[in-house]
Parts: C-alpha cells; sequence; structure tokens
DNA sequence: ACTTCAATTCTTCAAGTGTGCAATAGGGGG
DNA sequence: CCCCCTATTGCACACTTGAAGAATTGAAGT
C-alpha cells in the first residue's frame, strides 16, 4: 500500500511565498474569493496543501499577504508613469489619469480582484490599513501633480481638486472594467481628461500626448 | 426514539421568498458572499435549509434572485427624490447628486453587499444583464436632469457629461462608503457639488436645498 | 560519506457545503 | 368537522473545507 510519494524540489523561501500568493491571486480573480481554497493555491502553485501551513501562519494570513502583494504592485504601477517626468505641468497630470484610465491599469480581472478583498477591507483591520494606506498614497500622487498647475489655490481648494478627481478617476475606471463593451474605444479616456480638466480649469485634452510609451 | 417536529406556519408564497431573499442579503452584507450559506440563509429566515429547493431550483438562483432584488430596491430609492419635482433644474439635479453622496446611499453596508456581487456580474451573464441595466437607468436619469439645463449643447457632449458626472458620483460613493473617517461631515457632498457643476458650467453648490426632507 | 535540519508530502479529522427525498403536519375547502 | 394538499421539516449523502501533525525527503555542512 506504499503510494509513490510526488517528487519535489526545494525552492528558496521567498520564490515559494510568491508562487502561493500569486497562485492565490490567480483564483481569487478568476473565481471570487470562494475560489481561493487552500488546496486549489497549493495545486496551482505546483505544491501540496499542507506546504502553506509551512509558510504562513493560517489561510488568512496568506491571504492578507496577498492583498498587500497586490496593492504595492498597483502602487508601484502608478508611480512608474512619473519615472518621466519631461513636458509642462499638464502634460505630465495627463498622462498620469491616462495610465489609470487605459490597460492595464483598467481591467476586469483587476476589479474583481479588487471587489473580491473589499469585504476584508471593512472587516480586517490590517487589510482595511493597507487600503487606506495605498489609496492615500494614490491621492497624494495625484495632488502633488495638481499643485504643480500654473494656478494659485488654497490648500483647502488643493485637497478638495485631489479628492474630485480622484473620484472621477476610480468611478470611470470602475465602470470600464465593469462593462467595457458599453463604452467605445478612447471615450472614457476623453471623459476623463475632460472631466479631470474641467474640475481643475486646465485643458487636459490638449494637454495630452497620446504614447509616451507601449507596444506599437 | 420520535424525535419531536419543530412547529412551523405556513406562509404565502412570495412573503417566504422574499424573506429568503433579504436573509440572503443580510448575510451577504455582514460577511461576504461565503457567509450566506444555504443554512444560514434559513436560519435567519426563520426556516430549515430544506425549504430553500422549495422556492428556489438552486441556491445559485436564490443568489441571482437576490441581486436583482437588491438592485431594484437601489433603483427605486434613487427615482424617489425625483417625485419632487419643485425648483429650477440645478436644483432638482443637486438634489440627485446629494441623494447619492449621503446616507442611506452612501453606507458601508451597501458597499459591502454590492461588491460581493460583483464577480457574479462578470462570470454569470444573467447577473451582469441587471448590473448593466441598473446603471443605464441610473445614468438616463442623471442625462435628462443634465439636458434639462439652460445650455445648448450636442447629443455628444451631453452622453459625455452624464458619463462624467456618473463617474465622479459613483467614485466619490465609493470612497465615501469604504472609509467614512477620512472625510470631514458633508464634505463629500460638497466636493462632489462642485465636481459635477465644474464639469457641467453650473453652479450646484448654490442651487442645492440642503435638506428636501429627512430627519431633524 | 554521514549527520542534521528544514522543506515538503501525506494522512487524518471534524466541521461545513449544496442537494435529493421521504415523512409530517398546518390549515383552507368541502 | 374532517380531509386532502402541499408547504415544511428532517435527515442522509457525497464532497469540500481549513487545520494539524507525523513521516519522508532533499540538500547543506563537515
Amino acid at each position: 500500500m506504499t503510494t509513490e510519494r510526488r517528487p519535489y524540489r526545494r525552492e528558496a523561501e521567498d520564490l515559494r511565498r510568491e508562487a502561493l500568493i500569486s497562485a492565490a491571486l490567480d483564483l481569487v480573480a478568476e473565481g471570487g474569493p470562494k475560489a481561493a481554497t487552500v488546496r486549489a493555491i497549493a495545486e496551482k502553485a505546483g505544491v501540496t496543501a499542507g506546504l502553506i501551513r509551512h509558510y504562513f501562519n493560517s489561510k488568512d494570513e496568506l491571504v492578507r499577504e496577498s492583498y498587500r502583494h497586490l496593492m504595492d504592485r498597483m502602487t508601484a504601477d502608478n508611480a512608474l508613469v512619473l519615472e518621466d517626468a519631461s513636458g509642462n505641468p499638464e502634460a505630465r497630470l495627463a498622462r498620469f489619469v491616462a495610465a489609470s484610465l487605459l490597460p492595464p491599469v483598467v481591467d476586469p480581472t483587476r476589479l474583481g480582484l479588487w471587489a473580491g478583498f473589499l469585504h476584508g477591507v471593512q472587516k480586517d483591520p490590517q487589510i482595511r490599513k493597507v487600503h487606506v494606506h495605498t489609496y492615500l498614497v494614490y491621492r497624494d500622487l495625484l495632488q502633488s501633480l495638481i499643485a504643480d498647475l500654473p494656478r494659485a489655490v488654497s490648500p483647502e481648494t488643493l485637497r478638495a481638486n485631489a479628492i474630485a478627481c480622484n473620484g472621477v478617476i476610480d468611478g470611470l475606471w470602475m465602470e470600464a472594467s465593469a462593462v467595457p463593451e458599453m463604452f467605445e474605444d478612447g471615450e472614457i479616456l476623453r471623459i476623463g481628461l475632460t472631466a479631470v480638466g474641467a474640475i481643475l480649469g486646465v485643458d487636459l485634452l490638449r494637454a495630452h500626448v497620446p504614447h509616451p510609451e507601449g507596444p506599437t
């Protein structure tokens, strides 16, 4: 009755952790939170279920780590656009807004992922903390770009502007990700730039230079 | 060995269906999608689990019906504000926007509920259909209010305006619902009215009359 | 080559999952 | 008042779930 044991390789700790986390994220994205069972995660990571508990104290801890991982990546994606500091303030802001309203940021999978964790944001204090942090980092980034515009506004107005622009961007991101076929190509981007421009009193549509980088 | 049977009352079909649906919604709101098990739903509805399958062909069908129910209620809530047709177009629009950015529409529970179904929106065609329908009803409502403003704009601009305003409202609704403590009292409302006004080129803040109805 | 130790697998467990179905009892129609 | 219909219960089934721990393996150190 000696069933043969599956051969395996030892991997560096962080490699395995990352494989498990990314397997968990994939599953949540594809099948919602309930699809991310320990067994499914293990299988997708090419490993047996017990191993999860070797790297994480519980499944919940793995889930928390996954959320942190996801948000870190999103933050990094956003910051990436700012590395190119060329152009006037309007162009830089337009580039930032555009990045949030185009693939790969606009993406049904990401929306599903994000929604899958939203309940945790409300119930688990640690997850909530990560959420708030990510939100504020993004908004501060936006606010600093807005502050660079050639306008003279009070700090209160600046804050209100940042919150409002963040709102439009989030709302459009959500709708474009949820039901892309409802909008024409480039429509959401055009509407977003126009709206943010209207809120701030600048012409972002004209300031926007379409393809700073990207595939042909 | 005759175990005694729990006493029960027979109820009208629609009463029971509604009780089961509202139990399911409560559970999703409180504990996320995974909390809505047949047993938990039945218990909350004061009934045994087997009965669910008497009224619904499967648990999935109950979930779908629950989503439809939820969205119908939200649509009805929104339409309610429009029954009062008094005031100029600006005031009516402002009242509509305000309704979406204040309790009970802004509410962590509703956000949780909404997020709990979002995965279904992407995977289940029937749920997606309900989602799209609800979204379009809301946006058309908004668009008709915008069309009443004393401005002359092209149909394309009107559509773009409606999408943009819907975006701000959705985004702010989400953020205010997710982390209310990040904003001061009334701040989101003020920002929302200002932003929508800026997009449309009208002064909604001044047009807004604070309390059309509501508690003292 | 031998030991040692951590990494990984495998087995087990108790609880919980949706579904199918026979038995029962509540209550309206005769 | 009784009878019948069916709404409702209760339970069994086949699976899945997260967790725990014992057993086995690979590789690094000497």
